[in-house]
DNA sequence: GCGACTTTGTTCCTGCGTTCACAAGCGGCT
DNA sequence: AGCCGCTTGTGAACGCAGGAACAAAGTCGC
């Protein structure tokens, strides 16, 4: 449904301050809601991601207490901001003294839905898809790599990272078999689109894009994009607006009383 | 400055629906603008960077003009929002023809500041460093890889993707003297600040994140975070609000006429 | 050359997200 | 037991971004 860049953002999502959302929604206004049920907004997900990753290194530090003005600064976000995100998860600081880490880290989890199992397959076993499924980062944060695919036939049947590579052609009934839940997509531009599709038609409704183009999905279906190009080029923008070069601050303004020819 | 997530980030989207922003500025309101000078909404620029790549992508397949509506949907935004998004970059459009592709991508380039040289190093060349620095998508975008570091002494003087490995102690020597503008963090958790602050010092103000941990920098440098955990726990909340997880799905209303106990 | 059609650029409005500010609540101290 | 100080949780205001709708402007056909 959404798309996202920067990681971002955000994106806004970023991933926020998002980058685009490619499927439309139905014209209608306020989306349907169950009453007693409490959405929490966009922006805030990916923010609570972020104090999971804080809280789970402060835990390990052995602390098992802190403010939200001191969770804030670490996490650089505004302190109120943090409280209200954590109030979508519920009131479980205590006042005058602060928040429970250990409860924290559990609630989050909970909201974040990540009591749940997930399986990822990486498709495209090229430099990054390489790198990523050799990555123990997922492993540790609960994402499990359970297949992987390429094209290459000199591919197909050599082992990365403990698991065998498949051929793409197998995705759709290995990814059912094995109950994959996130798509993570590194393969050339041209073959990102015909890759998400076997990965839909194998009943993943997650997809992580690193390939640079934007690919179209049935709704029921997440798309977030990484894209490192497009970070750099706003890394780029930032940069040259800092030095103040003219032409990125596009001074256009007409001048008042110019000639009318 | 600003550090955001979810590509964004998005967010962000970006991620992106953004990320926070860890550096807060003065408390005064709006920052004083020269006149004459507008200036782009966060957002817009990843977008921008989005259609930069569509129509690169577009000039390859010999498209010369192309109308608002056709772009929105190839880049699965909003018509309208992508018309004010070009209006920031100037007004090169022609009313019912649409825009020359070409000279969209030249306002576009010039203004993210894509003119100017830029200059990657990496640091860190572990799995996902390695892949970075094979990466064929930097120079092809106009960020050639100038400079690698690793703090490994049997990595340091090897080649990798062309470029010899330094070692970590020599950022800021090396930085200065090939005049890296983009700095990329693809360490360990524990080594990002260190090494972060050696690039500050090397006189790099823009760093891209890959380590999950929140960089501290002094407000003139501008952080983009990208951490794949965080956009799988992204996904992983959606997909499990779709599943209709009660445990996402906070039910907390308080039921009325609950007994008082 | 003129009219009709197409598409841009912009204005207005609505909704979301962020921030400020404060009341309510809890622990510790006396 | 009562008071004081600290911190949470939330109500209200503000600002920004997104979307619809329209006027201006330019092209194509006749």
């Amino acid at each position: 449904m959404q798309q996202h860049g920067r990681y971002g953002g955000d994106a806004a999502r970023p991933v926020g301050a998002d980058l685009p959302s490619q499927q439309a929604g139905p014209p209608a206004g306020p989306p349907p809601r169950p009453p007693g049920v409490r959405t929490i907004p966009e922006a805030a997900v990916g923010r609570l991601a972020l104090y999971l990753q804080v809280l789970t290194s402060l835990i390990d530090q052995g602390v098992s207490t802190i403010a939200s003005e001191e969770l804030a600064r670490i996490a650089g976000v505004n302190s109120a901001k943090l409280r209200k995100d954590l109030s979508y998860v519920g009131s479980y600081g205590t006042r005058g003294v602060g928040y429970d880490t250990a409860r924290l880290v559990e609630h989050i989890e909970r909201v974040l839905g990540l009591t749940q199992h997930h399986s990822v397959a990486v498709v495209g076993i090229g430099n990054l898809g390489h790198a990523l499924a050799n990555y123990g980062g997922f492993p540790s944060r609960g994402f499990p790599v359970a297949a992987l695919f390429d094209v290459d036939e000199d591919l197909v049947g050599i082992s990365v990272g403990g698991q065998a590579v498949d051929h793409i052609d197998r995705i759709p009934k290995v990814c059912a078999q094995r109950g994959v839940t996130i798509g993570v997509i590194c393969t050339p531009p041209v073959a990102a689109q015909m890759v998400c599709d076997l990965l839909v038609v194998g009943g993943v409704r997650c997809i992580l894009n690193f390939a640079p183009v934007v690919l179209q999905v049935p709704a029921d279906v997440e798309v977030r994009k990484v894209d490192l190009a497009v970070e750099m080029q706003i890394l780029s923008f930032h940069d040259a607006r800092r030095r103040g070069h003219d032409e990125v601050l596009n001074v256009v303004e007409p001048v008042d009383g110019i000639a009318v020819i």
